[in-house]
DNA sequence: CACGATTTGTTCGTATGTATT
DNA sequence: AAATACATACGAACAAATCGT
């Protein structure tokens, strides 16, 4: 189980090495890193091993790789905190926007697609046929930035035409209740996480497996019949969800 | 910002091609994968490559690749739900076992070290200064499997002997009930995500850069004062934070 | 805007080490 | 102990992205 010391391995040792610099200020924040060529000079090593390296600190997010300019140390961007309160049930416009107003005041939602997708565990959760499901996925944005991105699993028959007639910069709540007349209320929610598919570093940069937080749960309507299961994923260093306990 | 087509590049397309063989079924969770060499010969491609598609298979959690045996589809593990409970503000010896009585009934916790460790956060979360910060960390296991890092971060002269008087399989609230004479409240939970680095994969198994469940918080005692700043780490795969909404 | 220089990304080939069976 | 299968490492070449001239 105790896997044997750092160093036996050359890319880690040099992944040891490389990240004991990092946190000892050799370079800052934002700064490059010596090219991989260097590296190669420097260790005296074949420019894969440089390269197994350089990747192991970028997985657990020490430094950012880009292709054609070089090798980054990660600045830690703003982080943030969206709190969750059991106690307040309804999801309006403004609770999107109230939740996350620690750093941002500018939180939109636009539509990406909408597709069939017979996603089995949606279709429990909703208590539907899987043949009735449709997928809309969406992007959030905060500040500008691509933030999210969610999928929700809905009723094609009640919804279908949701995609269609989305107000520019949504949120989804709105839409559902100035056009549907449809109010929400959380069910539950739940935090989990992942690795970054393509479709996620497509839409929020980063790279294949990047670990992001999971967010999924259920939403209802006021007769508690379910309105949509979501899936949302977020950058992990962009975010944290904070619950507060009460005494 | 939208990529461009997956299959551009070789290892990619493998991968896809893989991927999508995978939940076509044509290996069942737990079967072995074709070895590297075989697939070698059925791509016509070098080896390299070949490990390039797996290895991004397995950072996304479909296969799961080891040394000396092969490569295996990845076995859907259960999932703990954690219920999260903003009332409930007191941690006793029974809080850790009802929130995780979903699936398991045996929920241990054992001191891997004590270190000394000035860390910023952690001093800024507990009001104190870094030089009197100590660092307990400790595994949780779940049904007799590592299932979880703990790292607390407290009061080195208030609390410094408590690896020491640590009682077999914890857990943690106990011991500061019945040695130190401290009753735990929760103040504040975070849910993030983080990528594993060598500790946690040498604890929790998995692979450098797996995606975890991060949950840091604080916990005071009965005055208010903070008695540990904690951060507890989980395989994504292995568990969920649930919050259920009350009407 | 074009072009070349720089830097990272992909792929080939080969050899040897290490864990498992 | 031997065979199998994945892990690490070296060397070389070309592709693709970025940046400055």
């Amino acid at each position: 189980m105790t896997g044997r010391v750092a160093g036996t391995v050359l890319y880690r040792a040099i992944a040891d090495e490389l990240g004991q610099r990092v946190v000892a200020g050799e370079w800052k924040p934002g700064q490059q890193l010596p090219t991989e060529s260097a590296l190669v000079a420097e260790f005296k090593v074949n420019r894969l091993t440089i390269r197994q390296a350089l990747a192991q600190l970028q997985r657990v997010g020490v430094v950012e790789i880009c292709q054609g300019s070089g090798t980054f140390v990660a600045n830690p961007p703003p982080v943030l905190e969206i709190s969750v309160d059991p106690a307040q049930q309804v999801i309006d416009e403004g609770s999107v926007q109230a939740t996350v107003k620690s750093v941002t005041n500018d939180v939109t939602e636009s539509v990406i697609a909408y597709t069939r997708d017979r996603n089995e565990p949606a279709a429990r959760h909703l208590r539907l046929p899987a043949e009735h499901l449709g997928r809309l996925d969406t992007l959030v944005g905060a500040d500008g930035d691509p933030f999210a991105v969610s999928s929700y699993w809905l009723d094609d028959r009640r919804l279908g035409d949701l995609a269609a007639k989305w107000m520019p910069d949504g949120p989804l709540a709105t839409v559902l209740r100035d056009v549907f007349d449809v109010t929400l209320y959380y069910d539950w929610r739940a935090f989990s996480a992942v690795a970054a598919g393509p479709i996620e570093v497509d839409h929020l940069g980063g790279h294949l497996g990047a670990p992001l937080i999971v967010r999924d749960g259920v939403s209802v309507d006021s007769d508690g019949v379910p309105v949509f299961y979501v899936r949302r994923r977020i950058r992990a260093e962009r975010a944290s969800y904070v619950v507060h306990y009460r005494r």
